[in-house]
This record gives C-alpha cells, structure tokens and sequence, in this order.
RNA sequence: GGGCGCAUAGCUCAGUUGGUUAGAGCGCUACAUUCACAUUGUAGAAGUCGUAGGUUCGAGUCCUAUUGCGCCCACCA
C-alpha cells in the first residue's frame, strides 16, 4: 500500500536518517569491478582546521551530483575523500590555544607540540568531515585519507628522494617570501600581492668627500652638500643598501657613475653603479640597492658582484647592522629612521604611493623579502609534460578558458620553494653529517628514504636531520596516486587512476591542479585526471568573497537548518552557471525550498490517487505509445526529452541547465498541466500508469541534485520501482545489465538512470498539447477580461478554419473544457459573426464566447463604462497637475517622470477597456 | 603593462553551433482559498539585449572599435 505523506515536507528529520541508511548499507563504497568502467574524483582536500564555507557547498555539491549520477549510469563511481594538515594553518590554531596558557611552541620543544597538534587534530580534524556528511556527499569514508597518514608519508619522503637523486631538488640561498610572524619562508603563491596605500619617500644620500677614508682611520665621514635623491617605499632597508644604480644611459647620472656616496645614519660607503634595467621614469631614477632584502635587488647584486647585507631577525626586527635601530621591528624601525632623516635635512619628500605587497595567506602579515638558505624544486622540467597534455587535450579544462591561463603560468613557471620552517608537516628526509661539514661546509649531505644510522663517506654518527618541513603542497600535489598507496601498485590504483573529474576553485588552478598534473607525469607517467571544471567563485550580492574576516559568509549549515539541505543543494546548482561566479543571499534558498515542497505535495496527490495493483506493470510491455491518450503520450514525451537533454547538460558540466531542465519540467509541466489534466482521469489504468512511472523516473533524475527529498519519496512508492533496462553507459562493452524487475534495492542512490525511450518522444504530441494550452489561456484571458466569475462555467465556440487544426481540437475538447471552466464547448468550421458575443482570433481559430447566459452584458457594459469614467477623471486630475507648474518645477525629477508613465499608462487602459466594451455590444 | 570575465525585465541572472513572439527566479499588480501544495494557483505589467560601426536574407549570439564594472598575472626603487 501507498504511504500517505504528511502536508509538509520535513527536511530535517529525513536528512540524518537517510544518510545514516546510506552509511550502514555501504552504498558510498566503490571496489574496482571487472564489468564496470571507473570514474573516480579526487576531493581537493579540505584543510584540517577548515570549516564549511558556502564555496565547499558549491564544490562539494558539484562532485556529489557527479558521483551520484555517475554511479547511476553504471560506473564505478569512487569519490576519495580526505583532508591535507595544512601545515601553517594548523600550526597556528594550535600555536593560538597554546598562547591562552601562556604558552610558546618553543617553550614545549618540538616533540611536545606535535603531540599537542596531534591531539588537536583527534579532536577537532573531522570536522569538516562530518560537514560534508551532512551535505549529503557520497564519499567512500572507508578510504579516508589524511597527508599525514604512515602510507602517505612514504609517498612523500620516495618523491622527494626521487627527486633529489634526479638532481631537480637542490638546496640555496636565494630570496623567498618570509613571514615574521609565522617565521617561515612561503612559496610565491602562499604570499599572494595586494595593494597598499603607501608612500613613496625620497631620501638624499650624499656625496662623499674626496680622500676621506673613515673605516680606516676610525673617524666620522665627511660627506659634500651634494647628494643623490633615491625613492624607496622601505626606508628602514637602507642599512642594507651596498649600491646606487642608475641606468647608463641617463644624461643625469652619467658623471657619478663609479662615484662613492655615504649612506646616511650608519655611513657605511656605497658606489653608484650602472644598470640597464633602472627605469629612467620611476622616481628620480636612482635606485638603492638592497641586495639581501629585495629580489630585484638580489639579482643586481649577483650581477655586480655586491655585498649581501641582512639587517633583519627572522621576526621582522632590525639587527644589529642597524646600529642604534638594533631591536626596532621593521615598522617602527622605519619611522625611526624618517625621522632622524628629517632632522638631518635628508630627506627630500614624500608622496602618496599605492604599491602592491606580498600578505601571508594564513596570517595576512606583510612578507618581507628575505635572503635565507632554502630547498627548492626545479620546475622547468616538471613543467613540459604538463604542458604538452593539456596542449593535447588529454587533460580538458571546462569553461575552456582556464587552459590559457594555465598554459601561460605553465610557460612562465619559477622554482618551487618547498621548505618550511615550521614543525607540523612532513619533515624532509635530508640528514646532514657534521663530520664532513666541517671539512667542508658544501658536503655532508645525505638525502635517504631511512633515516641513516651512519654517515656513508666518513661513518661518523653524528648524523642530524634537517629541521625544516615540506610546504604543505609538496604532500597534495600527490593526492590522485598517493591516496592509492603508490609507490604500491595496488589493484586499486590500476583500477580508478587516472580519475575522471577534478573539481575546484579558479584560485587554487596553480597551488595544486597544475602541480597534480606534473607530479601525475613524472611519478606516474600518466595524466592524473581528465576534466578539470573550475567553479565559479561565492560572493555576497554586493559581489565580495565571502569570507569570514569579511563578516559576510552565509554559513551553509544554517541555511541546511532553516531550508534544508536538499534546498541548499538546489538553489547553489541552478545559479551556478558554467564558471561564472556566484552571487548570494539569503532568499535564493527559498525557490529550492519552495521546490522541494512542490514536489513533496505532488507525490503527495499521487500517492493518494495510486491504486497499487495498477501500477506493478512495465510500462514499456503494457502499452505502445498508440494505446495512450494524447496527455499521456505528451508527459512521456516531455520526460524522455526532458531526461535526454538532462544527460547532456551534466555530461557537458551544464549542472545550472540541468537544473533549471528538471525545475521546469516538473512544475511547469507534470505539476502546472498534467496533474491538473487529469484529474478526471486519475482511475484510468494507463493514467495510473503513467503518472507513477513519470513519477518514479523523475526521483531518479532529481535525485543527484536533492538526494534526501528523493530518496524519501521514492521509498514510499509501492510496486515495481525499474524494469527497463539501462543504457549503462559505464558498463563496458559485451556486459548486458539485463531487466531488473522488482528488484528490492534498499535505495534510490543504485537504481539506474532511467533509459531512454527515444520512440516515446514525439513532436507532433507536444505540438498538439500546446495548441490545448493556448487555446486554454485564451479562453483563461476572455474570462478574466470580462470579469467572469471564476467559478462559474460559460459556453465556448471554436471554429477552426483548417481540418487540420480541427482534428487535433476535438481530441482536445475535454482538457479545454475542464481547465477553462467551460460549460459547452462547440466545434465549428467556419466563424459566423453574431450580436452579443465576444471573440477573439487566435492563429487560424476564432474563439468566440457568446454573451447571453454568461454574464448580464448590459451590466459588464455598465461596469466597463464605469471603469472608463473613473479613469477619465484620474486622467484630468493628473494633466491638470503636470500642467501646474509648481509641481514640475519643485518636485523631484523621478517623481514627475513617474506621473507622467502613469497618465500614458491610464490612456492605454481607457483604450483598452474601449474596446472590450466595443466588442459586448 | 599582459590576459580573462561581465554588462539582457525593478533586482539577481540563464540564453548550447547565428534562426519564429528573448526566458527563469525574486519583486510588483489584479483575482482565486473546502481542491496535493499560500512554501499555492490563474492572469497581468515590465526589455531600443552597455554604446557605435561591420559581416549576414537574418545578430542578444560572429567581427572591429569604445565605455563602465570585476578578476587574474607580471612590474612596482
């Protein structure tokens, strides 16, 4: 029997127990299958301290309406789910609860705070996990992985060793972007740049004066009253200044060049050197010359042969080069120096500046430019396979515009800085003997996948490990074959790699989708996946990130709890449209509420209109498509177009198309006409049929996009749930999936996708429905142009000028009568003008209401009339006020305007109504 | 400096390779309530598709130029 639903749908309640159903029946969990094709996706891992922002929402959502629908159509659809340790991130929440006690890292040693990171981790690492659950995401959390896992590890320590023995992870001194408050040096693109408003400071440095040698005799400089001006944005950097540059072709500067000039404050003596690449324009084109605090600088400095000075700890402050500054962080050392500047009549000006600096990710802190000793991988050859497989179309980027942008990062691509100087992330298998360093600080180096117990050239035993860790990416950018357990070759890795779809966020494209696809090629010789689709970005509807630090982020569990998950789910899908960002607010979840209730209550009226017995029959053996009647012919046609073109769209990563497809369907077409079609037919057996069949078919399609709503529908329908055989597109070639009849499946998430009955679609249906249609709303039209009353019935005549047009009218007489409310509808060939009707010619069909019976004509004449008078004078009153001119010279100009569109708008309706009344009579 | 995206109804946006009358959601107006659903139904108003040229029988769609907004990369003393 039929299970009657309640008036209205409870998300709430059926969420948490379908999920749960779905865990204990291990329906998430995809085993490699000799009959099946595999389509596996690799989940971007969510960061460890992360918590759920609506762009997880979007993303996840995105991958669990693939898997689902994938799982469907007959693959093995494997979902690896996971989380990255986030080195920094996770670093620093511990760091923070630590700091609560009082507490610094240093003061527990290394060993003690991993623990406490570890711990933290138990505790508060799945959270993010149990998030995704209740988005309702069909991961496979048996194989759950984490980058910090023994398995995964290994993984990490054999690449790096690889490459290091391929001679592509080298160790130097280089500049790198450095966080003073995270204290560790961050890759270019964990310091993205962002605009500041600063300022340009102009400072003179002078002359020194001929023969005057101060380092050695010991006294003060003595410098000229003639002087260099150099614009900086970083004036406490000067005490690292080796150099002037200027450009050798620039008329002003050409006679100093090879001069010496005293560097104020500290009056250490710097030469002006000539370099091409000063730009004459900038400034007063006199560059200072930083080399161990700015990259520019550093390659000027190399090329010239400079000093590298560094006058900073690595917690931003000055060092002692800096001399009484010594201490000052590298702000307050900055004013400091600004101001004995001015004293000293050095400093020339300052103007306004907007410069762009490099901001932690993690901590938004300015990086300072900072010379230091780091590993680093070269990409230049990682890099050229990666480009000739997407150059291919091996690898394929949806919205395609992606592939240019990753192309010209690609060709211009820099080393990797990879080391950390932090504790939480895998330690770099690289062990330095002290024996052979001291011999010769260059030597010593020992890279192995064991920790070694001696030293291989000299035996000593006093063998250290390098304390630095591996940026984060160094382990993600493993993820599609380190999730496997390569280096094994297991089955599973044949099996599901490469995957099929990644799916993500433009701004992660070069942290992690182009280093995925270089890994995928020099680790396993292969592409990592196929498709990458890149998301569009979630923004408020005033077009910002939402972010927390913005305070703007709509938190997706709230909205779970207010609309409900299936809603939420919805709505994100169907404003996703390829690629393009998404705007939100609050009241966009409401249509995929309103929808989610829509279709609740009409699998509510069906269910209570089913008669069980008529419905356990296939559809396909019961009927041809001749026995049906025409509205049933038109909804089976409208679904198998409607499931075709669905496929399509999701096949294409059209999921906002696909939405929309399955929205109008449902409403504007099964609920707005078919279930109001046939009413009075609902005790038929082939309408019984039919509208449970469409029914069921539809929970299936739906199902990826709403999966709790469908399921709980779906369980609540008797009889047999499938018995066409599937496409099965993932099956592979010579497997016959065979009729699957009443086969008790303990859900909807492994039915199959519906098949498609190409022979049900039929044009000349629909075209015949919608003629039903629009003579409806015509009729709909008169009715309420003549204010009928809407429950009483009234006469119609049609007359159809064409045979054609009438044959198809007379199959179609009782749907008009029923939703037009009408009492006789009469059939006739030709329109004989008459008194007292009212027609209306629509395409080649008159379709006249003749008056008597109806409505008292006199007395809509009358109220017609009464409607025009009343117009009238609204009309006179409103040209009497344009014309005062007190009124257009002092009120405000919307508001004249406004008056004005009315009186047009009054004139129109007077028109109107004119012409009904002409027609009464 | 280089690249990309967007501009369509009051608002937020769809519109696949050029093709009948340019769509949706929200909002607005009028009417409807023993009906599966007011989280509803019926109907309505509302658009010179940013601007200017061009290609074409035909342009929201293709080309050129241009304006405004947003994003990315590089540079930034």
């Amino acid at each position: 029997m039929a299970q009657e639903l309640s008036k209205q749908y409870n998300p709430q309640d059926t969420e948490s127990k379908w999920y749960k159903v779905w865990e204990q029946n291990n329906l998430f969990s995809a085993k490699p299958s000799p009959d099946k094709l595999p389509y596996c996706i690799v989940i971007p891992p969510p960061n460890v301290t992360g918590i759920l922002h609506m762009g997880h929402a979007l993303n996840n959502t995105i991958q669990d309406i693939l898997i689902r629908y994938k799982k469907m159509r007959g693959f093995a659809a494997l979902w690896m789910p996971g989380v990255d340790h986030a080195g920094i991130a996770t670093q620093n929440v511990v760091e923070k609860a630590l700091a609560k006690e009082g507490l610094k890292r240093q003061d527990l040693g290394r060993e003690k705070f991993l623990e406490k990171v570890w711990e933290w981790k138990q505790l508060y690492g799945s959270t993010i996990i149990n998030q995704l659950k209740k988005l309702g995401c069909a991961c496979d959390w048996e194989r759950a992985r984490f980058t910090m896992d023994q398995e995964y590890s290994l993984a990490v320590t054999e690449v790096f060793v690889r490459l290091y023995e391929k001679k592509l992870i080298y160790q130097g001194h280089y500049i790198i972007n450095w966080c003073p408050r995270c204290q560790t040096a961050l890759s270019d693109e964990e310091a993205a740049r962002a605009e500041l408003q600063g300022s340009l400071y102009y400072l003179k440095y002078p002359f020194k004066i001929l023969g005057d040698s101060p380092q050695k005799t010991g006294t003060v400089p003595k410098y000229t009253d003639e002087f260099i001006i150099v614009a900086t944005t970083r004036p406490e950097t000067m005490f690292g200044d080796t150099a002037v540059a200027v450009n050798p072709k620039d008329k002003r500067y050409k006679k100093y060049i090879g001069k010496t000039l005293i560097l104020p404050l500290i009056k250490r003596e710097i030469k002006i050197i000539a370099d091409s690449s000063v730009d004459m324009e900038f400034g007063t084109g006199a560059v200072k010359v930083t080399p161990a605090h700015d990259p520019n600088d550093y390659v000027l400095g190399k090329k010239h042969n400079l000093e590298f000075i560094k006058i900073m700890h690595p917690d931003g402050s000055m060092n002692e080069i800096a001399e009484k500054y010594s201490g000052l962080d590298r702000f307050k050392a900055r004013e400091a120096v600004l101001e004995d500047l001015k004293q000293l009549g050095l400093l020339e000006k300052i103007i306004a500046h907007t410069f762009s600096a490099g901001h932690c990710y993690r901590c938004q802190t300015i990086v300072e430019p900072y010379l230091s000793q780091q590993w680093f991988i070269k990409m230049k050859p990682l890099a050229k396979p990666a480009i000739k497989a997407v150059k291919k179309g091996e690898i394929k980027f949806y919205p395609d515009r992606w592939t240019k942008v990753y192309l010209n990062w690609m060709d211009n691509i820099q080393d990797w800085c990879i080391s950390r100087q932090i504790w939480w992330g895998h330690r770099m298998p690289v062990y330095y003997c002290k024996n052979c360093q001291e011999k010769n600080p260059k030597a010593g180096i020992i890279v192995s996948r064991i920790k070694p117990s001696k030293c291989p050239k000299c035996a000593s035993e006093s063998l250290t490990q390098e304390e630095d860790v591996l940026d984060t990416w160094f382990s993600s950018w493993l993820w599609p074959f380190a999730t496997f357990y390569w280096p094994k070759e297991n089955a599973d890795l044949k099996y599901f790699y490469p995957t099929a779809t990644l799916v993500t966020a433009p701004e992660i494209i070069f942290f992690w989708v182009a280093r995925m696809i270089m890994a995928g090629f020099e680790f396993k010789q292969q592409i990592p996946f196929k498709n990458v689709y890149i998301h569009g970005t979630v923004r408020d509807s005033q077009g910002k990130k939402m972010s927390k630090s913005l305070g703007n982020a709509l938190d997706p569990l709230e909205v779970i709890a207010e609309y409900g998950t299936d809603a939420l789910r919805f709505s994100l899908i169907s404003i996703t449209s390829q690629g393009q960002d998404v705007y939100l607010s609050k009241d966009r979840f409401e249509q995929g509420r309103n929808f989610a209730n829509k279709i609740w209550n009409a699998s509510r009226f069906i269910l209570i209109n089913l008669k069980p017995e008529d419905v356990n029959v296939d559809l396909c053996v019961f009927f041809k498509r001749e026995q049906l009647d025409i509205v049933n012919r038109w909804i089976l046609s409208r679904f198998y177009t409607t499931l075709e073109k669905v496929g399509k769209e999701l096949d294409n990563f059209k999921f906002n198309e696909a939405a929309s497809s399955l929205y109008a369907f449902f409403w504007h077409e099964f609920c707005d006409w078919y279930l109001e079609l046939i009413k009075p037919q609902i005790g038929e057996k082939q309408t019984q049929i039919v509208m449970y069949k469409v029914l069921e078919k539809y929970l299936r399609l739906i199902h990826p996009f709403m999966p709790f709503i469908s399921e709980e529908i779906w369980q609540r329908l008797p009889g047999a749930k499938d018995s066409t055989p599937s496409t099965h597109p993932g099956l592979k070639p010579g497997v016959c999936s065979g009729l699957m009849v009443s086969k008790v499946e303990p859900s909807i998430m492994q039915q199959n996708w519906p098949h498609l009955q190409s022979e049900l679609i039929n044009k000349q249906d629909e075209l015949q429905m919608e003629l039903a249609f629009e003579v409806i709303n015509v009729i709909r039209n008169m009715r309420a142009e003549l204010e009928v009353n809407p429950a009483s019935r009234i006469d119609i005549q049609i007359s159809a000028m064409s045979k054609l047009t009438q044959k198809s009218l007379e199959q179609l007489l009782s749907y008009i009568k029923n939703l037009a409310k009408v009492n006789a509808l009469t059939l006739t060939e030709k329109y004989i003008a008459q008194n007292n009707q009212y027609a209306v010619v629509f395409k080649d069909l008159h379709i006249v209401m003749p008056l008597e019976g109806v409505a008292d004509a006199a007395q809509q004449i009358n109220k017609t009339n009464l409607k025009i008078d009343k117009l009238k004078s609204e009309i006179k009153n409103k040209e009497a006020m344009l014309a005062n001119k007190n009124f257009t010279l002092r009120a405000p100009e919307e508001i004249v305007e406004a008056e004005k569109n009315k009186l047009i708008d009054m004139r129109e309706q007077v028109k109107k109504l004119e012409a009904i009344k002409n027609g009464l009579r």
